[in-house]
DNA sequence: GGGGCGAGTCGAATCGATTCGATCGAACCG
DNA sequence: CGGTTCGATCGAATCGATTCGACTCGCCCC
């Protein structure tokens, strides 16, 4: 009889294993994992050892331990999942992250904020970070993750020393946005811009707001603006979605005089915007022009094409996921940065003769 | 000096904590669990040493070893996850998924069908696996995890022994669109579904491909049809997109007799129809009627409002997450089953006159 | 024939915590 | 005032594998 190897209730272990085999564990794990030499039959033993118990193969807690790798990267998002995923440039980004990761093997943890509520997401076991679109405050978490010797990668963030950085241009990428409409004849230009911190209520631009706020790549691109209309108003919107861009261009609309363009921060954003214009019966791009940011092609724009900034979200992503790779291997990365191109569509014109 | 504490070059750990607060480890395992009475006192001398020496708590590692617990759920999504976002709906449901486990404290590992390339996902550090929308073999992959006592919940597949089921009505339900279009007295009926096998590509809907499908609900669905109408002809689309949907509905759109009304097995693949429609000069609903499937709101539908089967995706999600978390607990959850609703648009109506 | 090498295997230490049971006082109660 | 209980702490076993160094053969080559 087996008895050493069934007596114990629990599942097998690589020990029971090893012991029906007649071979030391050493020599099972050996088996397993494939490095180091072991006679072939020796393995094809432990194999039926293995299948004879319902033994599927290392444990991978005790791996984890072991190695100190679990094979597990997160991916820190502030939003609710929905809300993040409502955006196509982040989940364009997301691929770009998850194929980078994938290659070596690498699975993605989904982690988001929530709130100071849920438990703390730093003490979950990975081998690396990525940090997307932060706003909130991180420091506590970043110094948990440097203490644990995690490596943490930043898409767009502001810098903090010990973090990789994966960049995107959103500052000139919005100053050249800008002046595009400031050459087509625009100056009453207004912001529609993504959340400024985790408030997602709309609310209108102050300086204030935006002095305190540590939403880095929506005060990057405000500040882009500003280098072509350095006092143009605006409207902080709720979220980064359609709805969120109609509220905040009906907002905007009403106001006189009214603005002849719109530098919106998100596709989105800009979609919502064209259509509170269509709602107050404005034509676009006549009476008002649309600029938008991502260029992520998304539904429902037409008849229109939206003139936009078109980033390089997979890339961006993929960059995000190789850099954890390379900093888990120990190398240092290659610094990584990346440009927007503008891509000019048909929401953008000159302003009506008697506007400006 | 406090040699013992930094002799090693590596990371501090519970031990050396402790040594410097002059307790044992396991008060000092105490201290950082809050399980089990602890002085004051001692607890704060246990942090102010871990203060010290920048120790960041328990390694994740060590206590999913030790706990039999990471606190990570797996997701199978079997698409790459570029193609599993597009689609709004399987958002709002892992959005269900990430809030049921959210509140429990549980985090999301993304898995992806890699192919047979990739690594083995089975051989993540999850405590539960949740598997969505699988239309691949899955034998071998719910072997491993039902091997580990991994507790397995699959959403929308078929029976499997020892897989928690979380279902939706497809076939029902589609019965009950299919019986609307029969009602409005259309006849010349076609499908339009969601991808059959891994394929990716558009193809003709043919007996054979259906019979040794196994992407169940696709299959579902096209049996709900079939019910009414049951020699429907059908077109399967690549993937669940607006394009997809537009490549079928064009294929369908140029065959003689054409049909009069259209189901589709998703919403965007309803638009893309209706976009294909548009592009031949059809009017939708006087010449041409679509259903879709799901009632996630999604662009550019306007100004048509889309008659659908309206499913709680976010609740299917939630179910799914609780019921990992209702095994995880060692309880035997509910069967969770879930109904849509036909909401009725402007989509569908009659065939024109001399059609029928 | 002896030295050396490499393939194959094994023992034992290690990864870093958790937790059960035991121990030791101090407080409490009749 | 003795026995009991509770709070606080500690030791030691345990979770399940990986891996380094050592050991044993058998073979090759000079």
């Amino acid at each position: 009889m087996d008895a050493e190897a069934t007596e114990h209730a629990g599942r097998p272990t690589l020990a029971a294993v090893a012991a029906l085999a007649g071979v030391s564990a050493s020599t099972a794990s050996l088996a397993f994992s494939g490095a180091g030499p072991v006679a072939d039959a020796t393995r094809e033993r432990v194999l039926a050892a293995a299948r004879e118990l319902g033994y599927a193969g290392p444990d991978p807690f005790a791996q984890s331990l072991r190695r100190g790798r679990s094979g597990i990267v997160g991916v820190v998002m502030e939003d609710r999942l929905s809300d993040a995923f409502r955006d196509p440039i982040n989940i364009a980004m997301l691929d770009g992250i998850a194929d980078a990761l994938g290659a070596e093997g690498l699975s993605l943890l989904l982690l988001t904020e929530t709130g100071e509520s849920g438990t703390d997401y730093s003490l979950a076991p990975m081998d690396g970070v990525i940090l997307v679109g932060c706003s909130r405050e991180l420091d506590a978490p970043v110094t948990a993750f440097q203490q644990r010797g995690i490596p943490i990668v930043a898409i767009e963030a502001e810098r903090m020393p010990g973090v990789f950085p994966v960049d995107l241009d959103n500052r000139p990428a919005t100053t050249r946005g800008a002046q595009h409409l400031r050459d087509l004849g625009h100056s009453r230009v207004a912001l529609v811009t993504l959340p400024l911190e985790g408030s997602r209520e709309r609310g209108d631009l102050s300086l204030e707001r935006e002095a305190e706020s540590r939403a880095h790549t929506t005060i990057e691109r405000i500040r882009g603006a500003r280098e072509v209309f350095p006092w143009a108003a605006g409207v902080v919107a709720a979220e980064s979605s359609v709805d969120a861009g109609l509220d905040a261009g009906r907002a905007l609309l009403a106001r006189h005089p009214r603005p002849t363009a719109v530098i919106a921060q998100s596709d989105l954003l800009a979609l919502g915007v064209i259509r509170a214009a269509e709602e107050a019966g404005l034509a676009v791009p006549g009476e008002l022009s649309v600029l938008g940011f991502d260029g992520a092609r998304i539904e429902g724009v037409a008849p229109h094409e939206l003139t936009t900034l078109v980033q390089p979200a997979v890339d961006k992503g993929r960059a995000a996921g190789r850099a954890v790779v390379e900093l888990l291997a120990g190398r240092q990365p290659e610094p990584a940065s990346f440009t927007s191109e503008l891509r000019i569509g048909t929401t953008t014109a000159p302003p009506a003769s008697g506007e400006h």
